[in-house]
DNA sequence: CAAACGTATAAATACGTGTTCATATATCCA
DNA sequence: TGGATATATGAACACGTATTTATACGTTTG
């Protein structure tokens, strides 16, 4: 029950995975595949952006592990990694919603 | 109980608050004054950065309600200002724990 | 009031990074 | 195999931003 603060190393790691979600095109590409997994011509049509700029920001993503992808036939579908991240994820859009109502 | 994607609005608000949180810096700054308010001399000093730079930082942490500013004499103690945020990172920070465990 | 302390602001710089354009890799189909 | 579709990669650019240095503002105490 004790509440300690992460070491710096830690903090650095954690921060890493913020400044990833901190993009909001990136973030918009992580909602989206919480629902379902998306391919990636499905989020850059979706979404309005171009293929390249999707498979980038998956990279990035993927590197982090916040997505992972499976291929089927010619495409991949994307989806969240983790149970965390889909969970903090759902928190959040949760959260965002709260916030208008506030003050 | 539905899931729904935040609008493209939500996301780039949402995206601002974890852009904060994605630096390692403020991160520190942040876990520092978690546990107690904290002044902007001690924050320095015990995070071993410059004053300046501390100061910078509250500014954009201010700016978006992330902490907030008690003004005791001289000095100002700067503590959490959501309970939202605060919940937030006390979990980060748990998670942050176990990931290390994970694989 | 003036000096001292604590904090905030301004300008400048160095660096990272989001985006685009062009091209490459991979998988399927005729 | 060759063409078509889907995804990935590389280079280049424009822009934001974290940090430093110097200075200003505000508050307390002689």
């Amino acid at each position: 029950m004790t509440k300690p603060i992460p070491s710096q190393l830690d903090t650095t790691i954690l921060a890493e995975t913020f400044r990833l979600l901190g993009d909001p095109t990136r973030l918009r590409i992580l909602f989206f595949c919480l629902e379902a997994p998306r391919s990636v011509g499905d989020i850059a049509a979706s979404l309005d952006l171009s293929q390249s700029l999707v498979s980038h920001h998956l990279r990035l993503l993927r590197g982090a592990r916040l997505v992972r992808g499976n291929r089927q036939a010619k495409q991949i579908f994307y989806e969240l990694a983790d149970q965390h991240v889909s969970g903090m994820l759902a928190d959040m859009a949760h959260h965002v919603c709260e916030e208008h109502a506030e003050e």
